[in-house]
DNA sequence: CAGTGGTCTAGACCACATG
DNA sequence: ATGTGGTCTAGACCACTGT
């Protein structure tokens, strides 16, 4: 495609292996041709071969083993792969104006459940931020974060009056492990009141725990506005 | 490591960049030296290296131009990247028995609401299916599922009464499109009744629209188990 | 227009898992 | 023991895009 027409080129081959398996030539269950008999079917190498089926085995339609070969994967396990875009872009690309509001900012010892979910000490200091994310003045988001002091110390000297601790923590902590759950909870009466809704109401919930090289940094709570939604296309 | 460890791989690679992004070496927004300088400095070919960054472009953490070269990504667009499991494999790594139980089947014409949503014609058919999924006796899932009769004629024919309309569909349909969107709602009477939780509860809630080359094949809400949370690492 | 990444070739050796 | 995928090399041409 890219290249001269004349060419086979990997994509074109990811392309024509999917077909088969749409079409039903190549069955789920079913072994592929070895790589080098591809090769020469599609007249390139098995290199390029190489680079299409491993890519498709990465994407989930496919597995390959060595010695075995290569399978259609029966039941598709389909990967759903999504980015998490910091609060800020996400109103922003809704067409909305990013607003920002700090609730509360404190020190504190850590309390037990915190403990024993990042496996910390027993008496750790932690920060406990809470704040608001609001698209003009809708509320969005509503924050609920606990920083580990011994793994970020400079958060002490933080200021998060004009800028939140995610945007903080993203330049300060350059590189992490992140655990994400999605979960849906009920809006409790301080809940109601940022978000602006009737208590009770169901709640679209992520946590995220975050890890610098094994020690827990963070677990962000993030409440969503009613009626939010995270789509993605597979 | 896996060759002889005399060689550098693309592995080794990946490792090292990281280990500069964490240790700051090559902060965000750097540019990074081409590919010709860092085979040199690995001792590799520029292959080796190309594929080693087109890796770490794909997770996320460079970007890569033409003419403009390789940049450290400042906001990690870190990528959720999880499976979708069929219901009977959640459960039963849950180590629970999974079973099912059809609610009602019914062909109907499309509801307003589904003909827009799937962007179906005025007054097509669809098959509407209903059904339980439980782990022991416990109810993990409530399944209610459109199915357009026009894409998958065999569905007239089909029985669920002792297997669910998903893995009919996986089995039937050999390969999709998805679209998967998460949210939060309330249990209303009837819902309440099936997943044995009160009303109003908070239910965390999926939904999956499926096409099968541009045509719309199904529309599949999935409402979870009061207290369900998918996990995922990242 | 010139520099950077994108891709392909031809060949080689190796790791691993199955029979 | 052997067949399969996994990876690397050395070199080449090309596509894209910023200057």
């Amino acid at each position: 495609m890219t290249r001269h027409s004349d060419t086979t080129s990997y994509k074109d081959i990811k392309q024509t292996v999917l077909e088969r398996i749409r079409s039903g030539e190549w069955r789920p269950d079913s072994l592929l041709p070895n790589e080098q008999e591809l090769a020469i079917a599609f007249s390139c190498t098995r290199t390029t071969v190489n680079r299409a089926l491993r890519e498709l085995a990465d994407e989930g339609f496919l597995e390959r083993r060595r010695k075995a070969g290569t399978r259609v994967l029966s039941a598709p396990q389909r990967q759903a792969r999504f980015t998490i875009p910091l609060v800020r872009d996400e109103v922003e690309a809704m067409g909305g104006t990013y607003r920002y509001a700090l609730v509360s900012s404190e020190a504190c010892t850590a309390p037990d459940w915190l403990s024993a979910r990042l496996a910390l000490r027993a008496g750790q200091d932690v920060m406990h931020v809470r704040c608001m994310h609001y698209s003009g003045n809708t509320p969005f988001q509503y924050e609920d974060r606990w920083i580990v002091i011994e793994s970020v110390p400079q958060v002490s000297q933080a200021d998060f009056t004009g800028t939140g601790p995610n945007e903080w923590l993203v330049e300060t902590i350059p590189f992490t492990n992140v655990e994400l759950t999605f979960l849906a909870s009920r809006a409790d009466a301080s809940l109601a009141g940022f978000l602006d809704v009737p208590e009770g109401e169901p709640i679209f919930t992520t946590e995220r725990i975050t890890w610098l090289q094994g020690q827990p940094v963070t677990l962000a709570k993030l409440y969503f506005a009613a009626g939010y939604r995270m789509t993605t296309q597979i």
